[in-house]
RNA sequence: CGGGGCAUAGUGUAAUGGCAGCACGAGUCCCUUGGGAGGAUUUACUCUGGGUUCGAAUCCCAGUGCCCCGACCA
């Protein structure tokens, strides 16, 4: 893509009434536009980014039998007053439509996908199954904070499973604690598992935690054993499992999963006859995974002072493709356009700096704030030099290499 | 929902109760290209509603919004 034409453009100062490192960076940058207080318009950049999240979601989600649907974001207040959560879910947005009909915005689906299985699970032969959706989800959090991290309206991935019983259940979780662990370590982060106090329904909870000094979860680990409990459940001072020291640190919750019991399917009557004939309660797990919020906690991980670091994978552009006094001279620029539509013939995504009435300083400052993971500069200096100059973001390491390399290198 | 801070041009900031200014940005032109360069010129601002005052960006009251601390977080 050409710089020129990029919809967003980057500020030249951070936002001074921001602290999280996030919502700066992702201001600054431009990635997102902030509406009011949790609530962010994803721009061009902000968007690819999103969508690639979601892209590594979906791909774990599918392996281990995932179906992805689409629910409704509005649902009716009968849903919600069967599960006691019309008045008993603290944030949930409620609105009136004409007639004065009464509804929520979706702040979970338990009440909307409990219904819908209804309709087609009778058997013990349509067992399990799990459904996912990633849809915006809307909450009126009494404080949104930290950019990204707690929002009022914001991207999820919420999958439901059902089970025939308990332990069909428990072996379902066990792949999904698997699943998620791909999905974070997919992104660059590495999050623990992290034992947590439920809600109103379970008893427990199983979160995935991702250890930064922003984070607002509070996780007591254990030196010797890696267990890792959440302050919610636990607040002594020794390792309940085997006495080692405990360190405590702070964490954003990234992902979080439930094992709900049959507590929906009874408010719903979601049943299945057994082989027996007997009529059996179905129990059902449940699956979180915030994606905007994940996009948040792997900024917070991954920056330095000048910008953003993008882990490979779901960074907008591999490349940043920076010509020098392309003005000037124009094998500089007919030796970038060519390698443009080289990466681009070898589908690596490329953002071109094409802006050709800026100094190299602004462009340089640009690139390490947004946060490419390679870096290419064209200018004279590197031509006479027999090619073109490749720094990584993560690295200060600068090496020139000849173009008919580069293409093959950079696609590995 | 309790507490604190803040609110001036698109952005960032200044102005003892007395002509709202500067920088960046944006527009036009010139110049410039290895770390936000320079010149000429144009452009645009006091959150809302009350009050005090000859006079309010400034003081008072109320509201709204943002940020932060806490509570909350199925």
């Amino acid at each position: 893509m050409y710089q020129s034409t990029l919809f967003s453009k980057t500020k030249k100062e951070t936002p001074p009434d921001e602290v999280s490192l996030n919502a700066q960076l992702l201001l600054q940058a431009g990635y997102v536009d902030k509406l009011v207080a949790g609530v962010y318009s994803y721009l061009p950049l902000g968007l690819k980014v999103l969508n690639n999240i979601q892209e590594i979601v979906r791909a774990e989600m599918n392996k281990i039998g995932g179906q992805e649907i689409l629910m409704p974001a509005l649902s009716p207040k009968a849903n919600w007053q069967k599960t006691g959560r019309w008045e008993g879910f603290d944030v949930l947005f409620k609105l009136k439509g004409s007639g004065d009909k009464e509804y929520a915005l979706g702040a979970s689906h338990e009440e909307v996908v409990t219904p819908l299985v209804d309709k087609y699970v009778n058997s013990y032969r349509d067992l399990p199954v799990s459904l996912y959706q990633i849809q915006t989800k809307f909450r009126d959090e009494p404080r949104p904070k930290s950019g990204l991290l707690r929002g009022r309206e914001f991207s999820m991935k919420d999958l439901y499973s059902f089970h025939r019983d308990q332990a069909d259940l428990d072996k379902y979780y066990e792949k999904f604690i698997a699943a998620y662990k791909n999905i974070f370590s997919r992104c660059g982060l590495d999050a623990k598992l992290v034992k947590s106090g439920g809600g109103t329904f379970s008893k427990f909870s199983d979160e995935f935690q991702v250890f930064t000094p922003h984070g607002e979860d509070i996780v007591f680990s254990c030196s010797k054993c890696d267990l890792h409990q959440n302050k919610e459940i636990f607040a002594g001072d020794k390792c309940p499992n085997c006495q080692g020291k405990l360190e405590e640190n702070k964490a954003i919750e990234v992902g979080n999963i439930f094992k709900l019991g049959s507590k929906y399917a009874k408010d719903f009557g979601l049943t299945y006859t057994d082989e027996k004939g007997q009529e059996q309660d179905v129990v059902m797990g449940c699956y979180g995974i915030g994606i905007s919020r994940l996009m948040g906690a792997i900024v917070e991980v991954h920056h330095d002072e000048a910008g953003i670091i993008w882990p490979a994978s779901i960074t907008p552009f591999k490349v940043h493709l920076i010509p020098i006094g392309a003005d000037k001279n124009d094998e500089v620029k007919s030796e970038t356009d060519k390698l443009y539509k080289a990466l681009q013939a070898k589908n690596i995504g490329v953002l071109y700096d094409d802006r050709l009435d800026m100094g190299v300083g602004q462009k340089l400052a640009d690139a390490d704030l947004l946060g490419m993971p390679v870096r290419l500069i064209i200018s004279a200096k590197t031509l006479e030099n027999g090619g073109c100059e490749v720094k990584r973001r993560d690295s200060d390491k600068v090496e020139i290499m000849p173009f008919d390399k580069l293409v093959e290198h950079l696609e590995k």
